[in-house]
DNA sequence: TATAATTTGTACCATTTGGTTCATTTGGTC
DNA sequence: GACCAAATGAACCAAATGGTACAAATTATA
């Protein structure tokens, strides 16, 4: 009965054919959500077998142990997101609306991956403790600083950006403002409202944080020139 | 034995008497700490109970269950940190150094307080459930919107700030920045290198924060005046 | 001082939870 | 088709955990 789902996705190849990395990331899905939702401790292992196309047995099989699992999960979280930043092309873009582009995209992407912040909120809960051991991780996101930093160099060199402006600050600031929109959605809903989380509201947000990078970057002299203000 | 050193705290009044606010208390402020470290349900009742002045049946027997003493150790927190904001004296500065000043101080007193901070992080893993049903919030963070609305209202009227900016969207601005240098230090780290999460990286972050808030607030011709710029 | 109400300590319990044991099935290979 | 290694299922377990029963101590009160 457990079989009759997933006998589709395991004979990819001839027969039965046992397919481990389909099961594998299959265990993962769950767990992701799972993980996600109830955090580390809070998540159960039966829970997560139970919504498994495979078993529980299968769990410790492959992961050894919860922790395994939920280091797996958070390895896996980070690649694919990392991996959906990567069609991004700004090169050819000037370096305005790459800038500009790139923190709507930040912004929209965080925003999309709901599962992926909280991830990384439970991860900062518990300090960091499963990433350390992960060297992986510095490789998947120095890109996103180097490409940062490419763009800002032309702007530079073009005069539109303004010096003394570090890659890694600018890009802590625009992770910050996308982050912190999804993660502390709930409180900040209850201590002010709704009205920033209406479609609206994430709208005209998104507009401000474009135009709070832009205004930091580019020389005073040009903002006026290069940011549109409809009412004033 | 376990009364040597609560009883001083017990007998404020005449000789024994029984002080419940200060059990309370204390129990809280252990449970704080606990549940900051290990979130809703990383936390053990046991433990925190074993690092109480009193006994795991007095934590029943105030709070109810587990549940009901993480909801008054959130509450507690938020009194507590709303309560350190009110000293801040900023209507009889001018708009601009306010601004500045109440960025500088939300900076730092998030920075200072990352118990707090963890506790906010863990509701939001929770999406704020236990914080719902205390209307209390609500009122404890409605000053924070009101005294940013008046900075920017006298700044407005002094033509120093554009128009078009919300009090709402500007406190939201502020708080991702704070929040976000304290809340995922761990992982940013891990990312990146701990370059920022140094004194002089902290230094130069809030820095940067500041001036990014005040560059979003005053009118660009202003922005070359009133920002002094060492090195350009 | 008798009595009622509040407050606290000890021992205990039912359930849940992460994790395992053992046996079996399956697919490939000689 | 005999045999082996990989994969899987079901029942089971010890420990931890939130929570409680019961009784004792303390205080206030009449």
């Amino acid at each position: 009965m457990l079989h009759t789902d997933s006998a589709k996705l395991l004979e990819t190849k001839t027969g039965w054919k046992q397919n481990p990395e389909a099961v594998r990331m299959d265990i993962i899905k769950i767990a992701t959500a799972e993980f996600a939702q109830n955090g580390l401790s809070g998540a159960r292992v039966n829970e997560i077998a139970a919504k498994t196309k495979t078993s529980k047995r299968m769990i410790y099989y492959y992961f050894g142990d919860k922790d395994g699992l939920y280091q797996q999960v958070l390895i896996e979280a980070y690649r694919e997101v990392r991996e959906g930043e990567r069609e991004l092309d700004l090169e050819h873009l000037e370096p305005l609306p790459a800038l500009k582009k790139l923190v709507e995209f930040t912004f929209e992407h965080h925003r999309r991956n709901p599962d992926f912040i909280r991830l990384v909120m439970i991860e900062n809960i518990h300090h960091g403790d499963y990433l350390k051991h992960s060297p992986l991780i510095q490789t998947l996101n120095q890109p996103v600083i180097e490409r940062l930093e490419r763009i800002y160099a032309r702007g530079l060199e073009q005069q539109l950006f303004r010096a003394g402006i570090t890659a890694l600050e600018l890009h802590w600031q625009i992770s910050a403002l996308s982050f912190f929109n999804v993660s502390n959605e709930a409180t900040f809903t209850l201590s002010f409202g709704k009205q920033l989380f209406t479609k609206a509201g994430q709208a005209s947000l998104k507009k401000q944080v474009v135009e709070m990078i832009l205004r930091f970057t580019l020389r005073p002299a040009l903002i006026e020139q290069y940011l549109s203000h409809p009412q004033a």
